[in-house]
DNA sequence: ATGGGCACCTGGCTGC
DNA sequence: TGCAGCCAGGTGCCCA
């Protein structure tokens, strides 16, 4: 998906479109996301204000009057902010009309992402509430992640890709914030030193702020609400680059499967 | 409690 | 050219 980066560059993106306007109808035309559109959803959301356009972990909410869109991209879906005109396309799910002329259209060729709705607070919906903190608020800290990675056997990779334990982290992110905190993705999460566990936050938050400032990494399918690619994937050190030269020491970067998802590596910049 | 594996879905690429 | 097989940015759920 859609990491972190990419929610929020999408959120930067149609934040100036939606905020303050009424929501003409939501035109759903195909129902079957990851879970079902409600069917009562457009009746719901007609004449609707929107306030706010926020993101937790990689969901994207849309703060209406008495209510919230949550919104998920899964792993190939984008939100773009088009005119009403534009023709649709295959694999376009959904549209948010607004009063402007404008729709926010929702694109997901796999159709994992998912869009729900709640009256209630957001951070109690099922989806959000066990999710673990924020990369830069200040309880993800080191001390944070020292804690969560005692006795856990699991390989640091996939704590980091652990909504319960981190969030906003996925496959291209984890692979580069290990890279750049010298850790090798298999370690057991157990067997981290307290200096790693620094850097591995440290890492994160770098890795994550760096792609935001560049709209995100595109491979295939995620563009930002304009349309337009990220531009990360040239910053990137490790991931699909097996058998390419470290940027840093020159050693081929290597490939490893965990947990049936890509890793990669450098064997002698991480340990 | 923890961790691993599967499922959901489509499209693009590789190799026979 | 056709097609089988594999891989892809996520994550909830089930099972041991």
């Amino acid at each position: 998906m859609p990491e972190l980066p990419e929610v929020e560059t999408t959120r930067r993106g149609i934040e100036p479109h939606v905020i303050g306007r009424t929501i003409a109808a939501l035109e759903v035309y195909e129902r079957r996301l990851r879970w079902p559109v409600a069917r009562e959803l457009p009746a719901l959301l007609a004449g609707r204000r929107i306030i706010s356009a926020g993101r937790r972990a990689k969901y994207l909410l849309i703060g209406l009057e008495g209510g919230t869109l949550i919104v998920h991209l899964g792993m190939s879906g984008s939100l773009r902010v088009l005119d009403a005109s534009v023709p649709r396309l295959r694999h376009d799910q959904y549209d948010l009309r607004l009063d402007s002329g404008r729709v926010v259209r929702f694109n997901d060729p796999r159709r994992f992402g998912s869009l729900h709705y709640t009256e209630a607070d957001p951070a109690q919906h099922r989806l959000l509430r066990d999710l673990a903190p924020e990369p830069f608020d200040a309880a993800f800290n080191p001390e944070y992640l020292w804690r969560i990675s005692r006795g856990r056997r699991l390989a640091i990779k996939q704590l980091l890709m652990n909504s319960r334990l981190v969030v906003g982290v996925g496959n291209i992110y984890a692979s580069e914030a290990l890279f750049r905190a010298r850790i090798r993705p298999g370690r057991q999460a157990r067997r981290l030193r307290r200096a790693e566990t620094a850097r591995l936050v440290s890492a994160v938050r770098t890795v994550l702020s760096q792609a935001i400032r560049v709209g995100g990494t595109t491979l295939r399918d995620y563009v930002g609400a304009d349309g337009s690619p990220g531009y990360f994937r040239q910053k990137l050190y490790v991931y699909e680059r097996v058998d390419q030269p470290c940027r840093v020491c020159g050693t081929p970067i290597r490939h490893r499967v965990q947990q049936a998802r890509s890793s990669y590596y450098c064997p002698v910049c991480q340990r």
